[in-house]
RNA sequence: GGGCUAGUAGCUCAGCUGGUUAGAGCACACGCUUGAUAAGCGUGGGGUCGGAGGUUCAAAUCCUCCCUGGCCCA
């Protein structure tokens, strides 16, 4: 239902038979009912503020009322089929993960993704938010052997598909629990349609779009180092690896020259440094950097216990040259030569155990990734087993060699050393190196070492065979990625650097795992050639299938079933592994858009700044690969939510704040409040005292709303007055609004709002409860109903209503409702309005100018009226009588009747001076008025209302006023 | 360790391209009002603009270094 718009633009006849039906008075006076009593207390004349609306919100048990009666009238479709023939507005959900309860930080980012939906919604758009969620991955794998593991029971004998199931009841689980606790926190969305990532559609989507890049040729199958998990024996993805103090076993191994590229360095030893000494069986090279100085130097003398040998010959760099001989224990010593990197390129060196199964040329090669940070200068290039390493190998046509197998124990046929475990290698490594002569110094070192999100197991890279997605070549993802960013708005604008820098310098996409909870990467290996099997049926068949029973049959149907009658199963390797979480929440605008006939690209991707690594960063790979384009036009972040301190959040420090928490002690408008005072493109901060902040502005906003309600009682259109016959102060209130209006309609624009709700609180208290209100509190308790200056003011106060209620409706979504049923009726929903078009001819600098001069006029009396206050010469400023000396140019600002009306005093007499002096105030003369309580001389001239000024004898004998019942 | 980002009154935020005694609101103190009353109004105190250097006639605003958070990465 839409509220009754008053037809303020003309003007409106006034009825007076009319108006007194609208006033709300149960009896009128009469001329025989006036009481010539000079003892009468008027109180009953006067139009006190009478609202339902309530001073306290009594937020925490109200909110979950009104949520119910959204339910109950169904007011996402109605929101629906209202806005169903505007532009849509399409902000797409990043999916959470469903897994634990929100947490703040959660839920700033779906109150913020509800006040963007919100206001782009009642500016007019149709802003059509479908949540979701992220089902398959390893933390809820995780939690689900963690259950095996308390009950003892071995998970590798649970059939996939029961291990399977469990995962995706524990994900529907707390897929329910967050959508309850989501909702409770005002988020509006199609909750009834929302998706999730497991749904048979979705998993049959991603499916499809793995199947795009397999039937386009860029999909590839490749043999190369990944992080690894030999804890969770899986690859892990950039987002699942922590970083954690670690203490390694550091070495430094002589490589002794076979033939020397220059004779300065025959008969020496290549000193390599290294932190992972298990590395050493899949050493292939040794890397320099070309411009580095490299010293050739004798050893003269060792400490006690010292590996090296008086007499050998070793390399290092030679900025290292003092560190190294301090780690060594070298205590003399002569430098032979120096020489620059590159002179040392095609030297060849031993492997550090050559004779023991290591038999293999180890070439010196130059890398531009050495430093001389630390170490010796010389990096030793095990391509199975670093980034680096394997391009460098790559480049130079090394062998990658699989030392390594997925539980972290080398394989068999690794000398020396098979079957130990590469965590407990350093040892027999270290030993086989003294063997061998070859070991120059052993140490230890505290590093941040990547470690599994989950385990904080430490991981190590190894080769492995994986799924890629490339990002150069002829598909040139990269290529396309950075120009999809070009053309990306980003708000804060320093995202589409973040995003940019990480698209420029990442390397392929490894999409697959090695776990049982997600989409397999629906590929078929032809044994023969190795080579995967592109054919559209194929694909086709197993999209059909996941569609109607789930990914699951993958597992649970014969390869036949897929690949048809064309091909014999018994040729082709079906691949087990399955496709990165990250592919698959960078699919959702295919299934979630796309799929539902929505808009594509998105309005709108919302998430915190992490997401720029995340999120944006896999949808934006994903749609440019297989659309050419990013799925999204903007994209907004927002910061990590902190402590009171700027700390971040943790239950060790015990400074955690839970969003159910505080909507159960203040209620989720605060919550609300809080995100929309904060600046969200930095990082936040939350805690007891900012919530107290936060509950003390919303107190000042509720009672603003209570003031207007209750000052608008009875108020029906026949009041209104055309903007041209209002006064001044009236027509400023209504420029004020136009700014208000302009700020909010650039913010819906811009997604910007930032300063926005604090401007609108700053406009509450200060423009409106300090200043209007308190000016107009006479003419709206005083006046008589038909007074212009009444009307006036309490058409200006449909507007304040109007214009308030539909601002704060996005935030206090709660309480904005609240303030619009108590005028307009329990079947109205502010939700459903769209935010008032005011008239242009409202904006009026001049205007607004001039008051600007007189509020700071205003102060001049204000001041001294505090200074007699001080001197108990007056108490309320209706007891003073105010001079105010102005200059020339002043002097035609207001009357003295109008200033002693904004000044709320009782008499103001303006003088003529120019120096801005304060004005001087002293008693005012005459009596009180019992009905408006200003003192006037002519307070008991009228002989029937002795004790009334004549404003309010008036206004009495108007019969227009109220009587008590 | 690297990149990005921030550090202005107790709190949340303004202070554009350097230029009058650094501003709001909230909180606080003291009054007033008792017809917005577990409300409203007024007045006031409070900041060496994270620290140290430097550029300049002039810096919260530009540069360098440092400290403390945060995010991302290694």
């Amino acid at each position: 239902m839409v509220a009754p718009r008053a037809s303020v633009y003309r003007l409106a006849p006034l009825i007076p038979g009319q108006l007194r039906l609208a006033a709300h008075c149960r009896t009128e006076y009469s001329m025989n009912d006036a009481v010539t009593d000079s003892q009468r207390d008027y109180r009953d004349t006067v139009f006190l503020p009478q609202t339902s609306f309530p001073m306290r919100g009594d937020l925490p048990k109200k909110e979950p009322q009104i949520l119910a009666k959204w339910d109950a009238v169904d007011l996402w479709s109605k929101l629906r089929a209202a806005a169903a023939e505007r532009p849509l507005f399409i902000l797409h959900d990043g999916p959470p993960y469903a897994n634990g309860h929100l947490h703040i930080g959660t839920a700033l980012n779906k109150i913020l993704k509800d006040v963007i939906n919100r206001t782009r919604q009642m500016a007019g758009y149709n802003a059509n938010y479908i949540p979701g969620w992220d089902c398959h991955g390893l933390p809820i794998e995780w939690k689900i052997e963690e259950e095996y593991r308390a009950r003892k029971q071995d998970k590798d004998a649970v059939p996939i598909l029961d291990f399977r199931a469990e995962c995706r009841a524990y994900a529907n689980h707390w897929m329910d629990v967050q959508r309850q606790e989501f909702r409770r926190l005002g988020v509006e969305g199609a909750w009834g349609e929302r998706y999730a990532t497991m749904d048979y559609p979705s998993e049959a989507a991603i499916a499809a779009e793995i199947c795009k890049f397999l039937l386009n040729g860029s999909l590839y199958r490749g043999l190369r180092p990944v992080m690894w998990s030999p804890v969770e024996k899986t690859a892990l993805a950039e987002a699942e690896i922590e970083y954690h103090d670690h203490t390694s076993t550091t070495i430094w191994v002589r490589f002794p020259v076979v033939k020397a590229s220059v004779p300065a360095l025959e008969g020496a030893a290549v000193v390599i440094w290294t932190t992972t000494p298990w590395t050493m069986p899949g050493n292939r090279a040794v890397a320099a950097g070309a411009e580095f100085d490299y010293a050739v130097v004798q050893v003269d003398g060792v400490a006690e216990g010292s590996l090296a040998r008086a007499g050998e010959k070793i390399v290092v760099a030679e900025a290292l040259l003092p560190t190294v001989l301090a780690d060594t224990g070298i205590t003399a010593h002569t430098v032979l030569a120096t020489l620059k990197g590159a002179e040392l390129a095609d030297t060849i060196l031993a492997h550090p155990l050559r004779g023991q199964g290591y038999e293999q040329d180890t070439p010196l090669l130059l890398g531009d990734f050495v430093t001389t940070e630390a170490g010796t200068g010389f990096v030793h290039i095990a391509p199975g087993h670093g980034e680096d390493d394997f391009i460098l190998g790559r480049a130079h046509g090394l062998d990658i060699p699989e030392t390594v197998g997925d539980d972290g124990t080398f394989n068999a046929w690794v000398p020396l050393f098979a079957g130990a475990h590469v965590y407990k290698a350093a040892d027999p490594v270290c030993a086989a190196l003294q063997g061998a002569g070859n070991l120059l110094a052993r140490g230890k070192i505290v590093h941040s070492y990547p470690c599994s999100w989950r385990s904080k197991a430490p991981l190590i890279f190894r080769a492995t065979p994986q799924w890629f997605i490339p990002m150069d070549g002829p598909h040139d993802i990269r290529g396309k990625a950075l120009a999809a960013i070009a053309i990306t708005k980003f708000v804060p604008d320093q995202g589409r650097n973040r995003i940019g820098s990480m698209v420029a310098s990442r390397p392929d996409w490894c999409i697959s795992r090695q776990r049982a909870w997600g989409v397999p990467i629906t590929v078929f290996v032809e044994k023969r050639t190795g080579q995967p099997l592109r054919d559209p049926a194929v694909v086709q068949r197993i999209v059909a299938a996941f569609e109607k029973e789930g990914a699951d049959t993958w597992y649970s149907s014969p390869p036949s079933r897929f690949l048809g009658p064309d091909y014999n199963p018994d040729e082709y390797e079906q691949v087990m592994d399955i496709v990165d979480v990250w592919f698959e929440s960078g699919s959702t605008h295919a299934f979630v858009l796309e799929k539902r006939g929505l808009p594509w690209p998105a309005d709108l991707y919302l998430e915190g700044s992490d997401q720029h690594r995340g999120w944006f960063h896999s949808s934006l790979l994903e749609a440019v690969g297989t659309r050419g384009r990013a799925p999204f036009k903007a994209v907004l972040t927002h910061g990590f939510v902190n402590d009171e301190k700027g700390r971040k959040m943790s239950k060790s420090l015990g400074n955690t704040v839970a969003p159910e928490e505080v909507a159960a002690k203040f209620g989720v408008d605060i919550l609300r409040l809080w995100v929309m005072s904060s600046d969200t493109t930095e990082d936040l901060r939350i805690g007891p005292e900012i919530l107290k902040q936060q509950a003390e502005l919303y107190r000042r906003l509720r009672n603003t709303l209570r003031w207007v309600l209750g000052s608008l009682h009875g108020f029906s259109e026949a009041e209104c007055v055309p903007e041209a016959d209002m006064p001044e102060l009236e027509r400023w209130v209504l420029h004020r609004l136009t700014e208000l209006d302009a700020r909010i309609r650039a913010s819906v624009e811009s997604y910007d709002w930032t300063g926005v709700y604090p401007e609108l609180h700053n406009f509450c208290a200060v423009d409106l409860s300090a200043f209007y209100f308190d000016i107009r509190k006479d003419a709206i308790y005083c006046d008589r109903p038909d007074s212009l200056r009444r009307r006036a003011a309490r058409t200006v106060l449909d507007h304040l209503h109007r214009c308030l209620c539909t601002w704060l409706a996005p935030v206090l979504c709660f309480t904005a409702e609240e303030a619009w049923t108590a005028r307009f009726g329990a079947d109205s929903s502010v939700h459903l309005e769209l935010f008032p078009v005011l008239p242009a001819h409202w904006r009026d600098e001049a205007l607004a100018a001039r008051w600007e001069t007189i509020r700071g006029i205003r102060r001049r009396i204000t001041i001294p009226i505090e200074e007699a206050r001080k001197a108990n010469l007056i108490g309320s400023s209706l007891q003073a009588a105010v001079e105010l000396p102005l200059d020339e140019a002043h002097q035609t600002l207001l009357d003295e009747a109008a200033w002693a009306e904004i000044a709320i005093v009782s008499s103001v007499k303006l003088g003529l001076d120019t120096g801005e002096p304060l004005a001087k105030v002293t008693p005012a003369p005459g009596e009180k008025c019992v009905r408006c309580w200003r003192v006037l001389p002519e307070v008991g001239t009228n002989t029937t209302h002795p004790t009334l000024c004549l404003r309010c004898a008036d206004a009495v004998e108007s019969g227009l006023v109220c009587k008590p019942a």
